[in-house]
DNA sequence: CGTCTAGTTGACAGTCCTCAATGCGGGTGG
DNA sequence: CCACCCGCATTGAGGACTGTCAACTAGACG
């Protein structure tokens, strides 16, 4: 009867936290009862615009990140479908960063009262929420150590790694091959380095057949060779294994 | 007769977010209920712990910070007196990070329930709560930002103006003068470099006659050219202003 | 066919790291 | 009281990693 959730990036993410009863399947399906669709490389906010919605990606992949004065840029995480943007923004003053779209993507805006009485109305839905702004923290957590404290060839590792966790979990990513439109000017600036310096690291980890990224598209070749040099545990992207949790 | 916050960091933190009734300065109080009195450089937690209670910090500072294989090791933050540590570890499989004290500390563990209870029995407790889950966010990014994409010059002035502001916030900072018992490693391990190349970045500073830190005590010197080096902007740091907020 | 974006490569410079040594102050024990 | 130790701060010399500047290729598109 209802199926709100087939087609939902954000249920199949949310999937693993069930069960979940039909009412409940609603209320997350109201969070993407709205719906926008954009082109490649449109903004969708700014650094300290006001917001009072958040936005649910539907498909698609976006970017958020900051620019600073001298033309620098710094990439916070790349938003795909089943990620919720801007929570903190509802909270603050203003968002504290940019967001965009890197590929054509199909949005839902959730307001904070939408957003509020869902997480309200249901504790399940108020888990699924929490558990995902835990889980974004720790995601920037780990990009944080990624950038401060490892070399550009284990960052690049573990960045790649990273995003095929990701996808994995969202039906993205099969055999260690995905698509991954984020070019090396993006990436380099997620990463803390120069796309020239980029370039030359992943011609590295080619020629060291771990990876190839070509076109648009990543192919792990030595998925434990990849993970000995990044040194990476992909638990935090996980749902939660335990019980009764809160 | 309600002298519940006199004393508490908390409610100084959360003083600008009211009006509070006296109710809810209970409910903020019972956070602080229990106390765990610890020395110097003794651990909380470790990482993958799992965690049933966060941390509030009433007195002393405090590091949060992720361990490498290599030995490296990445400070995520310093919590200070009415920051709450843990929150998204109790809604995970366990903590991310690890948490120590760096001078004796006054802690107040917080369950999950009394999080949960607090934050449902009032909403102003639920907008306080998720406003300083929110800052917090938004400290990291900005801590991103600052590695990712910063010279070690300005991230070092961007690092102090930071620590300036939270710190004026809590009535602990007077003219540009604060103690900063962090040593010259801990903070290097923050700011993704090496102590002796933070050394000499310090001194720089200290002969540009911007700021000084000696003996675990910062003066800034020249706020108004540490502000323009590091191209600091605190908003980040403060109570959100808007009328009406979730 | 020209233009544009993205990717690639080379040469060189510079920031930051590594290794090593020294100074300094505060404890602790003889 | 003094010697010793230890954590922390400081400095120097050299090297490695990463950035800068510049040029060139390849493919997409009109």
């Amino acid at each position: 009867m209802n199926d709100v959730g087939c087609h939902s990036p954000l249920v199949r993410k949310f999937q693993a936290l069930g069960p979940w009863t039909d009412s409940e399947l609603l209320a997350l399906g109201s969070f993407g009862s709205r719906r926008r669709r954009l082109g490649a490389h449109q903004a969708i906010f700014h650094e300290r615009d006001a917001s009072d919605e958040a936005y649910l990606v539907q498909s698609g992949w976006t970017c958020v990140y900051k620019l600073l004065p001298d033309g620098g840029r710094q990439v916070i995480s790349f938003p795909l479908p089943g990620d919720i943007v801007g929570i903190s923004g509802l909270f603050l003053d203003g968002a504290q960063f940019s967001f965009e779209s890197l590929t054509p993507v199909e949005l839902s805006p959730i307001s904070t009262a939408t957003l509020l009485n869902g997480a309200m109305a249901s504790s399940n839905v108020a888990r699924a929420v929490r558990w995902s702004v835990a889980r974004d923290s720790a995601i920037l957590v780990e990009h944080l150590v990624n950038v401060g404290r490892r070399s550009a060839l284990m960052r690049t590792a573990h960045f790649i790694l990273e995003l095929a966790h990701r996808l994995r979990l969202i039906g993205a990513e099969r055999a260690g091959e995905f698509a991954c439109p984020v070019n090396q000017y993006w990436m380099a600036d997620a990463l803390g380095l120069t796309a020239i310096h980029l370039n030359r690291v992943l011609r590295e980890l080619r020629e060291a057949h771990l990876v190839t990224l070509r076109a648009g598209h990543v192919s792990i070749h030595d998925y434990e060779g990849l993970k000995d040099l990044a040194v990476f545990d992909g638990d935090y992207l996980s749902p939660p294994k335990r019980v009764g949790w809160p």
